[in-house]
DNA sequence: CTCTTTAATGCAACAATGTTGCGAAACTAA
DNA sequence: TTAGTTTCGCAACATTGTTGCATTAAAGAG
């Protein structure tokens, strides 16, 4: 396993994500940034931040990709994503766990729920 | 509102994905075409399609857009679909409703349920 | 069956996302 | 300070998805 650094661009996109109580997409983050590096270098960063488990990846209603603070296996084991129609934010929920019952013969390894409506800053 | 007409594209890529058990991408759909059409008219076709309620979208864990047969709305509403991690397969399991419970104050719409794991055949 | 209207198609062009290779820069440990 | 490795920026490329425009074809009217 490679050794990480912690480089400017790291720090500051984690940051970022850190800082964001909804979840965002590569480019909402490269706006933010401020020409600070490079777009390839944003998506080198997203994947290493997933990497080490401090992100997590959060798929959008219309397959768009964003990012979140937190462990991956923590996240999809059983949490949902609230996905607000009017003001498109995208919130995880860290504390509801939806339950369902599958046919037997499937195994489940992860789970990705996405509700969509309204927030209460929306509705 | 626009009248549809049946073309032999739409026809064709209706009954590839009615007679799939599990939802395709464009380039699933295409690849099995051989070259009744072109790239954009897939993509238009499958648009019509979900327009006129006939497809319906199916989102995978990585952000891949998929089509399966059915409607959108019975769809969204309170479905699963099952991703196989090792067949890349995704199943629409019609039957099986998820139950949650979000704070107050939050307007649900619709659902997108992923689970992903293992298929009875790959398990 | 033919004509007319309008939807559907193919092509070119474009935009956004995401990846890879490579040389240059920067970090870290000795 | 040096050597080794990681990260960065750039160019290039692949894939997905959309739009405008001219051409083709479906389907109803006569």
């Amino acid at each position: 396993m490679k050794q990480s650094r912690n480089t400017a661009a790291k720090t500051k996109i984690l940051t970022i994500i850190k800082d964001s109580e909804m979840a965002l997409s590569r480019s909402e983050i490269q706006s933010v940034l401020n020409g600070l590096c490079d777009r390839i270098t944003v998506y080198r960063v997203l994947n290493r931040l997933v990497c080490e488990g401090l992100v997590h990846k959060v798929i959008t209603l219309d397959g768009g990709v964003n990012y979140a603070i937190g462990n991956t296996e923590s996240c999809n084991h059983y949490h949902i994503h609230f996905s607000c129609q009017k003001c498109q934010s995208i919130t995880c929920m860290n504390d509801i766990k939806p339950s369902f019952q599958l046919p037997e013969n499937y195994k489940v390894n992860s789970i990705n729920f996405t509700v969509s409506g309204l927030c209460p800053r929306c509705s």
